[in-house]
DNA sequence: TTCATTTGACCCAC
DNA sequence: GTGGGTCAAATGAA
C-alpha cells in the first residue's frame, strides 16, 4: 500500500469503504475491458493465422471474464457487503435448486455436530473466489452437503477435500451460485489451506493443460490481495467431463505492467510464452518505443 | 462392489 | 425459535 506522508494526510484518514472498494474493482475491471478491445486490435494484426487465433481466443477469454464480472459486481453492487459481519447475504438472482428425489426417512442419530455457525469459527484462512467454474480446481472435492440459505435463491453447496479421511485435509469450501446468469457466477469460499497438497505435491504440475483447455482458471476477486496466487491454480480435470467445459476464464488478476514482474501462475509455459508474445505485440504497437 | 452424491435430520450459536 | 453447518443413510453411477 502506497503510504503517503503526513503533511498530506490533513483530514482524517477514512478507510475506504466496501462499497469504494467495489466502485474501485469495478472502475479497474472497466479499463480492463477498454484494454482488452485494444488489445484485440493488435492481436489481429498477427500475421500467422495460428497463433492470431490462439491469442484472439484468449483475448476473447479475457473479454468475457471481465464482461461477466462487471455485470456480476454492477449487479450486487449494493447488496454485496449488506451484511458485512457475516457471509451469508451474497446471493442473489433467479429461483434454483433440487428437489427431493427420495422419500423421506426417519433416521434417529447420537453425534454431535463439529461445527458452529455464522463466521466460520476459527477455520482461517478464508478466500473468496468468483468463477464461473467452482468445481474447476487442481484439488479433489467431495461434497458432504447442501442447504438452502435464507434470502438467497441458491442453494448453497459444501465441499470437502477428498483427502480430509485419508490425510487430515482440513480445506473445505463452500459454493453459493450468485446468479442464473449464462454462464451462471459461483462465489466460492475456501476455507483452511490444503494440507494434502504439501503432503503430496500435485503430480500435473509440470503438465501443462491441454491446449483445448487453454484457460482453466477461475476469476478471482481477492480485494485482499494477500491469497492471489495460491486461491485458484491451473485446474486438475477430476472428472472428464470438466474438460469439456468451456466457460473457464483467464485469471485478470495482473496488468500488463505486473506481466513482466510476476511469473503468472496460472499460465502453462505455452500459455505464458503466448501472454509474453502478446505483451510484446501490444507494446510494439502502442507506441512504447523502449 | 465401490464410490460419490443427495437430502432430511441433527447440533448448536445466536 | 431460527438458521447455518454437518452428519450419515439412502441412492445412483461407474
Amino acid at each position: 500500500m502506497a503510504m503517503r506522508p503526513k503533511s498530506e494526510m490533513s483530514p482524517p484518514p477514512a478507510p475506504p469503504s466496501p462499497s469504494d472498494q467495489r466502485d474501485a474493482v469495478i472502475e479497474e475491471l472497466r479499463k480492463g475491458s477498454q484494454l482488452a478491445e485494444f488489445l484485440r486490435q493488435q492481436v489481429e494484426l498477427i500475421p500467422e493465422d495460428s497463433r492470431r487465433d490462439a491469442a484472439l481466443a484468449n483475448v476473447t477469454d479475457i473479454t468475457t471474464a471481465l464482461a461477466s464480472s462487471l455485470s456480476v459486481l454492477q449487479s450486487e453492487r449494493e447488496q454485496y457487503y449488506c451484511s458485512s459481519s457475516s457471509d451469508a447475504g451474497h446471493a442473489s438472482g433467479a429461483s434454483g435448486g433440487g428437489g427431493v428425489r427420495n422419500g423421506a426417512v426417519a433416521r434417529t442419530r447420537n453425534r454431535k455436530a463439529k461445527h458452529r455457525r455464522g463466521t466460520y469459527g476459527e477455520e482461517l484462512p478464508i478466500k473468496e473466489i468468483l468463477t464461473e467454474a467452482p468445481e474447476n480446481d487442481r484439488f479433489h472435492w467431495r461434497k458432504y452437503g447442501e442447504k438452502k440459505i435464507l434470502h438467497a435463491d441458491f442453494p448453497r453447496l459444501y465441499y470437502r477435500c477428498g483427502y480430509s479421511d485419508e490425510h487430515k485435509c482440513p480445506a473445505k469450501k463452500y459454493v453459493q451460485q450468485q446468479n442464473s446468469s449464462d454462464p451462471p457466477m459461483f462465489l466460492v469460499t475456501l476455507i483452511n489451506d490444503h494440507t494434502c497438497d504439501t503432503l503430496f505435491p500435485d503430480e500435473d504440475q509440470d503438465q501443462p493443460p491441454s491446449s483445448s483447455s487453454s484457460a482453466n482458471n477461475s476469476q478471482v476477486l481477492d480485494f485482499s490481495k494477500a491469497s492471489l496466487s495460491s486461491a485458484v491454480g491451473i485446474s486438475r480435470l477430476k472428472k472428464e467431463e470438466d474438460a469439456d467445459m468451456s466457460v473457464t476464464v483467464p485469471s485478470y488478476n495482473y496488468t500488463y505492467d505486473e506481466l513482466s514482474s510476476s511469473s503468472l501462475p496460472f499460465l502453462s509455459p505455452k500459455q505464458w510464452e503466448m501472454e509474453m508474445e502478446v505483451k510484446s505485440l501490444f507494446r510494439r504497437h502502442s507506441g512504447d518505443g523502449n
